[in-house]
DNA sequence: AATATTATACTCAGTCCTGACTATTTGTCA
DNA sequence: TGACAAATAGTCAGGACTGAGTATAATATT
C-alpha cells in the first residue's frame, strides 16, 4: 500500500519531498492508513533506485538540502498496475483481539465480560470521531469528490458498527 | 500476535516443535491469523534466546534433528502479559481497497461499479465458507469451548456482512 | 519394486517497517 | 531580542516477515 499512496499523491499533487507526503497522509488519510515517516523515505529511495521516481536535490538559500521526487513514466505505469491489482484482492481480515477468546481459558468469565463492556464503551465515541472527520473532510473537498468521501467513511463506519455489534453479541453469548 | 499464539499453544498443548505449531495454526486458526512457517521459527529462536522457551534437540532413531520447545516460567509470564495488553488495545482498521476510492480519478465510474459488483459477489460465498468452518470446528471442540467458538466466528461473520453491506451501499452511492 | 507425492522439519537472504535520533528553520510570546 | 516551542527534513540500526529453497521420511500409486 505504501508505494501506491506515494505514487498516487505524486501523480495528483506533483513533485514533492518526503515530509510533505507524510503531512498529506497524516492530515487527510489518518483514518485510512497508518504509514510512518521513515517508511515513506524508505520507499521513496527504493522507488527512485528502481526508476519509478526521479530525485532532485534542492539547495534553497538556507543550507539543508531537500530531495524533491517526481513521477517517471515507469512510476505512473506502476501506479496503474498497483491500482488494478487491488481490484482483484480479497477481503481477508484478522483481528488481534480474537486471541483473547481463542485463549479464553486464561480469563475468568467476569474478566471477559468486563473487557467487552469497556471495549463497546470505547467504540461509540470512536464512531463519533469518524463522523466528525467525515464532515470536516467534506468541507475541504471539491463537489465531484464528495461521493468518494462518503464511500470511504461509510466503509469505516460500517466496520465500527460491526465491531460494536459483535461486542454486544459476545456479551450476550457469555451470559447465556 | 505471533509470540502470543506460540506461547498460548505451548501452554495448552505442551512442548512441541515448530512444524506442529504451524500445523495447529493452519488447521484450527486459518480464519483468525495468517502466520507463516518461517515466522514461527523466527520467534521460537528469539524467545528461546530471551529465556521464554527452553529448546531441546531430539535425535530420534532416524537422522534429522528436531528441536522441541517448552514454556519456561518467564514464558508463561510473558503469555499472561501479552494477553492482558490485548485487553487495552483499540480497534483501528485499515482496508487496502480504500485506496481504490481515494484514487478514484484513475477509474471510470463503470469500472468502480464493476469492481463493487464482483467484490460483493465474492463475499457471499466467503460467508458460507466461514459458517461451514464454524460447524466443522464445533464438531471437534469440547462443550465448554463452544461459546468461544461462536464468539470468534460471529466476529468474522459480522465483518464480512459489514463488507458486503458497504459494497452494496457504495454501488448505490455511485449510481446516485 | 520403483516411482511419485505428500508430510515433516528447518534455513537463509532479502525486504519491509519503525522507534529513536539528529539538525535546521520558523513562529510566538514575553 | 532572546528563548522556547513547533514545524520541517531526514537518517540509522535493529526487529519482523516471508518466498524460495534444502533435506529426509512416510505413504500412495502403478
Amino acid at each position: 500500500m505504501v508505494p501506491l499512496y506515494i505514487l498516487g499523491l505524486l501523480k495528483r499533487y506533483g513533485p514533492q519531498h518526503g515530509y510533505r507526503i507524510k503531512k498529506t497522509i497524516a492530515d487527510m488519510l489518518s483514518d485510512f492508513t497508518h504509514i510512518k515517516l521513515p517508511t515513506i523515505y524508505y520507499h521513496l529511495s527504493k522507488m527512485a533506485a528502481d526508476g519509478l521516481l526521479s530525485a532532485i536535490s534542492e539547495k534553497p538559500g538556507a543550507r539543508p538540502e531537500k530531495t524533491v521526487y517526481s513521477l517517471t513514466d515507469k512510476g505512473a505505469a506502476a501506479c496503474r498496475r498497483l491500482l488494478s491489482e487491488l481490484l482483484a484482492a480479497e477481503y481477508r481480515p484478522a483481528f488481534d483481539n480474537d486471541a483473547i477468546f481463542y485463549f479464553a481459558e486464561h480469563f475468568r468469565p467476569a474478566e471477559l465480560a468486563a473487557y467487552l463492556q469497556s471495549y463497546a464503551g470505547k467504540l461509540g465515541p470512536m464512531l463519533d470521531i469518524i463522523n466528525a472527520h467525515r464532515e470536516e473532510t467534506l468541507r475541504h473537498v471539491p463537489d465531484d469528490a464528495k461521493p468518494m468521501v462518503h464511500i470511504l467513511f461509510r466503509h469505516h463506519e460500517l466496520h465500527f458498527q460491526a465491531e460494536l455489534a459483535w461486542a454486544r453479541d459476545a456479551l450476550r453469548m457469555l451470559q447465556k
